[in-house]
Formats: C-alpha cells, sequence, structure tokens
DNA sequence: CCAAAAGTGTTACACATACACCCATGC
DNA sequence: GCATGGGTGTATGTGTAACACTTTTGG
C-alpha cells in the first residue's frame, strides 16, 4: 500500500506540478509522482506528510493536503498488487525541492505539458494527476483553498493570478475583487500596502477563517483574452 | 485492507442506512456497516459489489456507489492493523435484506437513530456514517443522484420527498418544481402518469442522462415546517 | 361540495456580468 | 503627462424565495 502525492502550485503565473525521475525499477527514470509505501503504524496523513519531506524538503504544514481517491487496479503496478491512495497538496511557490531517496531528480513541471502524451507518467499517474486538477479546479469554486497558494501577505490580483493559472483563462478583475472581498472570513486586511514596479499600491491581506465559499464562485463566468 | 458500506435508503419517508448486527469478535452482538476484507486480484468497487450481494442480497448494478474515504488509524481496529475504504450507496427503498455470512441480522435504521450515542456502532463507523450522510447530502445539491433513490417512473413529489428526507427539511413544492423541471436531462416524461389516493394525478418521470446539476440546488432554501 | 396534491403565475430581491470610470503610483 | 494595475460605480440580466392562485382528481 502506498501514498502517492499531485503537489501542486502557481510559478511564474503558470499552474505546476511536482515531478520526480524515477531512480528505481519499474519505470526507471520516467517522471512520475513522489509517493512511497505505507509504514507500520502510520496514518495516510502521516505518510503523506512524511513523503512530503523525504522526497522533497517541503513542509507539509504550510500546505493544504487532502485525500483525494484510491487506486486499486490489480495490474496497476508490475511488481504486483499495490493499491495507492492519492493526495492532493496545494501550496505556495516554494524553494526548489532536492532530490531525495528514490528520486534522482524533482522539479515543477508545467501542468499543461505534464498531460501531454509524450510525458508519459509512471504507473497510472497520468489518469491520478487529472483527478488531482479537476478536484483543485473544483475546490476553488466552493472553498477558499486558492489562498494556500499563496505566500503570505498578498494582493486580491496575487490572488486572482492564482484562479487564473488554475482554470486556465482570465477573470473579471474588478468582479473577482468585489467577490472574494465580500466573503466573508476569506481575506484579513493586513493593513499594509505593497507597491509595485508601475501601478496603484494593493492592499495586503492574509487568510481568514473561513473555509467555504457561499455563494460559490463559478467556472461559469469565463471572460475574453 | 476491507471496504466498509454505507448503504442508504429513503423507507417510509425516513433516510435510513443498512445496519447489520456483527456475527463475529471483535464488537460480537454490536450494530455495524456492512463490510469486508479485499480479496487478491480484486478491485476495491468489485469488493464493493460483492460485499453489497454477499452480506445484503442488493445489486449493486441497481444503486450509485462511489468512493467515500479512507479510515488508517492504526487503532481503529483491535485485530491489528486494518485500513478501511469506505463506500457510498444510494438506492431506492429496497427488499428487506437477507442475513449473510458474517451477519446475524440486517436492518434498514433510521439515521437519526443510527447516529444517537446509545447506538454506539462497531470500530469508527459512527465516524464513517457521518461522513457517508454529509457527502450524500452534498451530492444532492451538485448532481441528479437523488434520482437513485427513486423506483422508476416516479413524480416530482416522489423525487422532493428525497431531498427532504436526506436534508431533514421542507422544500416549496413549486420552486423545487421548476428547478428540476427546468435542468435538461433530470427527468424524462415517461407520459404517463400516476393516480394518487387523493389529488390530482402527477406526471410520471425516468431519470435523464444529466449527472450534474448546474446550477446547484443549494440547501439554504430551508422553509418552515 | 371539500380535501389534497399537482402545477402555474407573479413579485421582490439577491447576485453576477459587462463595462465605464476614477485612483495612486513610477517613470 | 503616460502607462499600469488597483479599485469603485452602475445598468442589465438571470435565478431564487415567497406565496397567491388554478387544476384535477377521489370521496
Amino acid at each position: 500500500m502506498t501514498v502517492d502525492l499531485v503537489i501542486l502550485t502557481v510559478r511564474q503565473d503558470r499552474l505546476r506540478v511536482l515531478l520526480i525521475e524515477r531512480g528505481n525499477q519499474p519505470y526507471l527514470g520516467r517522471p512520475a509522482l513522489p509517493g512511497g509505501f505505507v509504514r507500520h503504524g502510520e496514518t495516510l496523513d502521516e505518510t503523506a506528510l512524511r513523503e512530503l519531506s523525504e522526497e522533497t524538503g517541503l513542509d507539509g504544514r504550510k500546505l493544504h493536503l487532502e485525500q483525494l481517491h484510491v487506486y486499486s487496479d490489480p495490474d496497476r503496478d508490475p511488481r504486483g498488487r499495490v493499491v495507492t491512495v492519492a493526495y492532493l497538496a496545494l501550496g505556495p511557490d516554494m524553494p526548489l525541492p532536492v532530490a531525495g531517496t528514490d528520486a534522482t531528480a524533482a522539479r515543477w513541471e508545467p501542468i499543461s505539458s505534464a498531460l501531454t502524451d509524450g510525458m508519459s507518467l509512471a504507473f497510472d499517474h497520468a489518469a491520478i494527476l487529472r483527478d488531482g486538477l479537476e478536484r483543485a479546479r473544483s475546490q476553488l469554486e466552493h472553498t477558499t483553498v486558492a489562498a494556500a497558494f499563496c505566500p503570505e501577505p498578498f494582493t486580491v490580483g496575487d490572488l486572482r493570478h492564482i484562479y487564473e493559472a488554475v482554470w486556465g483563462f482570465k477573470l473579471d478583475p474588478s468582479n473577482f475583487r468585489r467577490k472574494v472581498t465580500r466573503t466573508a472570513g476569506f481575506l484579513e486586511p493586513t493593513g499594509e500596502r505593497r507597491f509595485p514596479e508601475t501601478g496603484r499600491p494593493a492592499n495586503l491581506y492574509r487568510r481568514g477563517p473561513a473555509s467555504l465559499l457561499i455563494p460559490p464562485l463559478l467556472r461559469s463566468g469565463e471572460v475574453s483574452s
């Protein structure tokens, strides 16, 4: 029994997933999601946190982490019966991960290229990644997890860039602002401002206590450009 | 590794869960969710379908079945390490189940009493049941699964009774009708009508091909009485 | 006729969209 | 001044909530 991690972040306005290059058989040298076997006496959450730090050097306490789905096809691993529990992790742009125990390389791969046919991820990881991406997109509609992608403090524009990167289309800045600022508990003003290279300074915020978005922020509001 | 099932139905206008009485140690004689061990070479979906028929005599192909969550606390089973994958099953009012291999009794228990302290379900099944109930309530908002509770053909009133039983409050009949009939692909008219003991006859419908409810049918619309 | 459930119409309101417009800063 | 993003205002449309009302049956 294993845990595999779909770790997403936004870097340079692109949604990216953390991939490792496999250092062992099977699928030696092929890109894959980080993951590993559950140890005796560990909960799955503990396994996920441990793999996160072992394979990527990331601190799981700063990330949003949730169970995604279990993949149990008897033929999914050529070594034999391996059931895997996939986790979805969302976090702010993080320092480049270091190669870990059974990974010879790790990188932040843009989602678009990670899902092309040419990439051919190990095992059924392409399917797991697709499911994780769809879950992340859906979570942005109904919860405030998008803020987990932003290093604090952040501006409304930062948050909008997250939505645009994850959903893959532009949003209307003024309507977006209204929606997030009117949802009580989503954003907490710090009172500070950030001065960009050019343009009016923006108010800075921290994540608020709310976790659900009621009413939801629907993806249907796609806008040109 | 096991699969446990939260099987819900609506019977006599009450939401009910299928509970068995345990025939083995541990928790001998205590009420529990049906479930059992995953066999070699089986996917989890197959295990869920097999347990469904073995323990309850129900045909899983007529039910809506989905993965719920994995429960992995090392102490959740006194026999040792048992990770369980919970499934949620929703179906129409079904023939009384027959007692199966490791169950000495099975019954449709109203949700309200199944979750009282006095019931004290085996293992962590009370927590699993609570999670399943919340998932079912949420699914009714965003998908058309409510129709899975209705034997075909059914009326708009039948469907409304499902929502009322699962959510635990009354809905406005006229507004409900508008919402479900205007969602393309939710209901397919059969052209037939049903004549109640008293009152105007109602049009009959079958489930349509749609599975998502856009826009969602929100729970916030609670109404008095 | 009455009771009961099905089904329609209507008004008021909340919210979203689209877009015009103003604000504050660096250059 | 100008460019650039931040931020506000507003008209129009869409869907919901609340509830009055009509329809169709059995008794």
